[in-house]
DNA sequence: TCCTACATTGGACAATGTCTAAGTCAAGAA
DNA sequence: TTCTTGACTTAGACATTGTCCAATGTAGGA
């Protein structure tokens, strides 16, 4: 973690106490949070830490690359920490938790030129949607 | 579209002025439209048409599968009439426009079975993003 | 230590979606 | 055709998630 803010810092962040918890929080487990969540968690080591600089935390980042955001249904937006390793995700259908995992071969290469429609293609998702084993046997 | 009457009428759907007129606005244009423009939009055939109306019709004609929801970034979703034919979605990163588009291959074999974690895999979706030509002109 | 630009706060606001109680109506029954 | 009834619709309150702003606080360089 210290990685991360040293990597920060090096890029001119100012390094407050808000902005090293939300940190921690994110590296902490391997889970996706949503926003919310990471707020909570913040909160529990820094009380006072508002909505508001979770969110602006959160945001920059995404926008530093440090961390990816995963909207995978209509729901809050969650963060995930891995954003240094090529993956994707696979989701519980009933309750919601992420796992990353890894493909075989490349998604991009899947969408043929005439496919493209003059877009300047940067980017792509594979979500995967499934039961877990937990609510699967809960069933 | 009387086909798509049809076929609900056919599993005991009501018949109302409202589904009717949710209905042809989703097959009229083949665009993805979130729930407020199927609102605007429905509301000029028949301008008493409620919200709640037009969410609860939505939500039926999606867990008729005659619908696929769609929810790209964490913003509204979006309604693809387009559900029974096997496709997938270009999203431009600025305006949020959508397009169907087909791939090589099925996704889901990309998905080898140690990384499926004991899931029941049902679905994946995958969406690429980009700017369009429009937005990309604009710039 | 002092400055100052940047960060944080709290609360208002916005966008999207859900719920409920009361009224309305489609479609089968008579 | 008219009646009846349970399903449908409505308006608006409410919930959730996210954004914005003016006032206040503070990290880190001079």
């Amino acid at each position: 973690m210290s990685d991360l803010l040293e990597r920060l810092r090096g890029r001119g962040w100012r390094l407050t106490a808000q902005r090293r918890v939300v940190a921690e929080v994110l590296d902490g487990d391997h889970v996706h949070y949503t926003a919310d969540e990471v707020h909570a968690r913040a909160s529990e080591r820094l009380p006072e830490i508002s909505r508001a600089t979770v969110y602006n935390t959160l945001g920059e980042l995404v926008s530093l690359g440090e961390v990816i955001e995963v909207s995978t249904d209509g729901r809050a937006k969650r963060y995930d920490p891995n954003a240094h390793h090529d993956h994707q995700h696979l989701v519980c259908a009933r309750c919601g938790t992420i796992r990353d995992v890894h493909l075989h071969g490349d998604p991009l290469s899947a969408l043929p030129m005439p496919e493209r429609y003059g877009f300047e293609v940067s980017e792509v998702t594979v979500t995967y949607r499934g039961i877990c084993p937990t609510c699967s046997a809960k069933s």
